[in-house]
DNA sequence: TCCACAGATAAGTATCTGCTTATCTATAAC
DNA sequence: GTTATAGATAAGCAGATACTTATCTGTGGA
């Protein structure tokens, strides 16, 4: 749940590419393995790094367990960068239409 | 420059206590050692790994080297974030009065 | 010219990471 | 029950990482 966690699981391809497989919904394991090339163990070592990250969040459904990004989850990243918002560059300007666009 | 190498020098502890130093302005090697409790080399080294992953400048003057931060470094993070503001936490609000303070 | 100092590089080492195969646990289907 | 399947765990290994001490490079000042 702290930085060093958060940034540290971030940092793997696997796993990011995990966390972009669930932008789309819950997925469960084997899903979530679809496009990776590695094995099953893998992906459920990469699935308890990012659980242990706080990134995302499992419901257990008989045999199955569904997956999902946990909301709460980027908090520590969104925490950080905005110490750097002075850093931040023109992007700002995207950003703020973005949150307009959220608005409605 | 690339998502995995700023992910990656952002999550150790000591390098982002680099990067925390330079926030109130341009250090030298030396200064930004103060706090650290590692050798000059390993400075050095996280360095290295900052100004590889595109987060920190080097300005050479004569034997010191200034250290600043990249306005433009933290622009993965910010891209690769934006693609999940569905997952961001009610801190968007936050975020929203952060950005309106900025146009003042 | 010579020395001091800032910083980088080299080399070595202990630990961490990410992967594998093999195995275990638990639920579902028959 | 027995068997198939989803997923976790164990053990082992190769490569990466973070550190150390020792050394090198280059600039400034005496």
């Amino acid at each position: 749940m702290n930085e060093s966690d958060v940034f540290r699981a971030l940092a793997d391809p696997n796993r990011r590419a995990v966390l972009e497989r669930l932008l789309d919904g819950e997925k469960n394991a084997t899903e979530l393995r679809e496009r990776l090339r590695i094995s099953q163990p893998a992906v459920s070592q990469h699935v308890a790094v990012l659980r242990g990250a706080g990134l995302i969040a499992e419901k257990k459904e008989g045999r199955h367990v569904r997956y999902s990004l946990a909301p709460e989850g980027l908090t520590p990243v969104l925490d950080w960068l905005t110490r750097y918002r002075a850093f931040w560059p023109a992007r700002v300007e995207r950003l703020k239409a973005l949150l307009k666009e959220m608005d409605q």
